[in-house]
DNA sequence: GCCATAATAGGAACACGTTCCACTTCTCGT
DNA sequence: ACGAGAAGTGGAACGTGTTCCTATTATGGC
């Protein structure tokens, strides 16, 4: 019935329903590997997850809820892989630019996923802020635990929060940046570096 | 020839051409003010502008170069306004949230044509780099100018001018975030007080 | 097992960005 | 003034995201 949201995976019944979902999202990280944003068309992704159109956009009801929730899933997959490991480094600078030089150069091995993905989720608009919203936690959470202790055990302050927004918000500026051809790799590492060393010194 | 670029002003030769882009662009603000990105169709445009279909692309060869085309001359316009009267505020952190307010305040009065530029802004791609590129530096160059004394008679250092970058980073993001409806004016101004405060302490 | 209902398949139809083409009008060098 | 080439007109056509409709299949309660 709620048709405002996409189906958020703990709502699936059946495990044939699961196994659609799955289906669809890994045919759109594929299309998105091999050619970028225009290359996930949704005929393409029906066709590839094996489900009509329709059922397409009954569980994503557009293609940024697809590529947002895909990212979303990918960030999740990512977490867990690094999650228990402590974050070398004895400064906090030296954590926070370790994990995002090591995300970083994970997205330069896959270009045209990271533009698909990055595009999505700045062109998403307010019918996509459930899953833009989960992602950005992901993603702030990430940088205060690079932050704080590398065991996490101390909950963040309000500081370091709102600094590790405004290190999210340059990241994300700075990729855009490179997804769409405008600046280098390496830019993005320097200007993540300079934003770094300016916050958190 | 050039048909990599849209035709950039200087080198339009008649009157007529001249008149035909004012039109163009008047055109482009004016649906863009009414209902936002969705709104700026190319057919609306070109009817709009009266000119056909396919002389509003051989201005701008696409949707998005002719609203960050659009944006820029929006973005000189308003430089052009206040260019000259110096800039309140006794520190630098003052000075930047002062333009960062006022201007944020500007684009709040209009939040469709907002959306649409920024949208544009976010989506393009590097064929469309020289106007993004003209922008970024108006946008530094803005920032710097507040940074450094009111009357801007000494070039901005190296660091003022990362210090610059980073700022209109977060900007940027804020601003997608609430043209996107995912945050609220508020919640911009108060992001930009942060990383302010943060990098210019 | 049977029926009511929901979910899916298959595909037509529509909207808008973009391209293209045939024709007309303008501009400019001679 | 004239002719050639550039610029503009008007509109058809195409691709892709999105919607919609009908027929078929799966599911869950009795």
């Amino acid at each position: 019935m709620n048709a405002l949201n996409s189906l958020s995976q703990e709502e699936l019944g059946s495990a044939a329903q699961r196994e659609r979902r799955k289906r669809i999202l890994d045919a759109t990280i594929a299309l998105a590997s091999r050619g970028g944003f225009d290359a996930v068309q949704m005929r393409a992704v029906a066709d590839q997850a094996d489900v009509a159109l329709g059922t397409l956009y009954r569980y994503f009801p557009s293609k940024i809820h697809l590529l947002v929730s895909a990212l979303g899933r990918e960030f999740e997959r990512s977490q867990a892989a690094m999650s228990g490991k402590p974050i070398p480094g004895d400064t906090a600078e030296q954590r926070v630019n370790y994990v995002l030089g090591r995300t970083t150069k994970i997205l330069q091995k896959d270009p045209n996923l990271t533009e698909a993905l990055t595009r999505a989720f700045m062109f998403a608009d307010a019918s996509v802020s459930t899953e833009i919203h989960h992602v950005g936690m992901m993603l702030t959470s990430v940088l205060t635990e690079a932050m704080g202790t590398r065991t996490g055990d101390a909950e963040p302050t309000e500081e370091e929060i709102a600094i590790a927004r405004v290190i999210g918000d340059v990241w994300l500026s700075s990729l855009v940046g490179w997804v769409t051809g405008r600046s280098s790799a390496t830019d993005v590492e320097t200007s993540m570096s300079v934003a770094v060393r300016l916050l958190l010194r």
